[in-house]
DNA sequence: CTCGCCGATCAATCATAGTG
DNA sequence: CCACTATGATTGATCGGCGA
């Protein structure tokens, strides 16, 4: 148990960060979808091409998340909270602009 | 396609929402790999066996051999590396999965995603 | 009904990147 | 330069659903 930790010395495992953007929508998605964060397929497809990582990348970065999530959840409060607001302002604006084409849009 | 279920406007900015859903509560039962019923015996059943190089590598080279062990081979894989048959099962089970996730992306092509200094 | 497999996920751990 | 934390990847094993 000591002495066996090689593991062929893990050359693949040269990790590198996510870019910040990256990491920006898939919290975006994580934090929106709090009450069922498990992506379908296809929706980790698009989140994949949108972060510019592979599905498998988007399915280790969600498990990651959920596990550390719920195992402190008071460490990400503020990060929820966060992109909780993130979103609100999306919404926002979302609805903003559906109201101001519902009236150029109704005679 | 089904997304959100709550989320009904409210008027708070920053609605703090503390909530604990079920998935955060889920947990898996231990593994029960060890015999429990091994004469009180420390057996922590709940351990993620370390396979050793040497199980590793033969299970890798039978992988090579069959993509699918039969129930004879298995038994015969299992007592040989000193593993139980659902771990030699298992062990394959995983492996096939693994297999297909790097065939999948395996076939990408390093179409010069990035800069390299 | 039992059993192996698949697909997804969990949970613990490894090894490195980032921060102070 | 080093201690400590954040994070991506790996993997033995579990969960639920299917089909033989």
């Amino acid at each position: 148990v000591m002495i066996l930790r090689s593991r062929f010395l893990d050359a693949r495992r040269k990790r590198r960060n996510f870019s910040k953007q990256a990491t920006e929508i898939l919290n975006e998605y994580f934090y929106s979808h709090l009450s069922n964060p498990y992506p379908s397929e296809e929706a980790k497809e698009e989140l994949a091409k949108k972060c510019s990582i592979t599905v498998s990348q988007v399915s280790n970065w969600f498990g990651n998340k959920r596990i550390r999530y719920k195992k402190n959840i008071g460490k990400f409060q503020e990060e929820a909270n966060l992109y909780a607001a993130k979103t609100a302002v999306t919404a926002a604006h979302a609805v903003a602009a559906a109201v101001q084409n519902n009236q150029t849009n109704s005679p | 396609l089904s997304e959100d279920k709550e989320s009904s406007c409210s008027s708070e900015p920053s609605n703090l929402t503390p909530r604990t859903f079920d998935w955060m509560k889920v947990k898996r039962n231990p593994p029960k790999t060890a015999k429990v019923s091994e004469l009180g015996l420390g057996a922590p059943g709940g351990l993620r066996t370390n396979f050793t190089t040497r199980q590793l590598t033969e299970l890798e080279k039978e992988f090579h051999f069959n993509k699918y062990l039969s129930r004879a081979r298995r038994v015969e894989i299992a007592a040989t590396l000193e593993l139980n048959e659902t771990q030699v099962k298992i062990w394959f089970q995983n492996r096939r999965m693994k297999q297909k996730k790097r065939e999948r992306e395996g076939g990408r092509v390093p179409t010069a995603p990035l800069g390299c200094p």
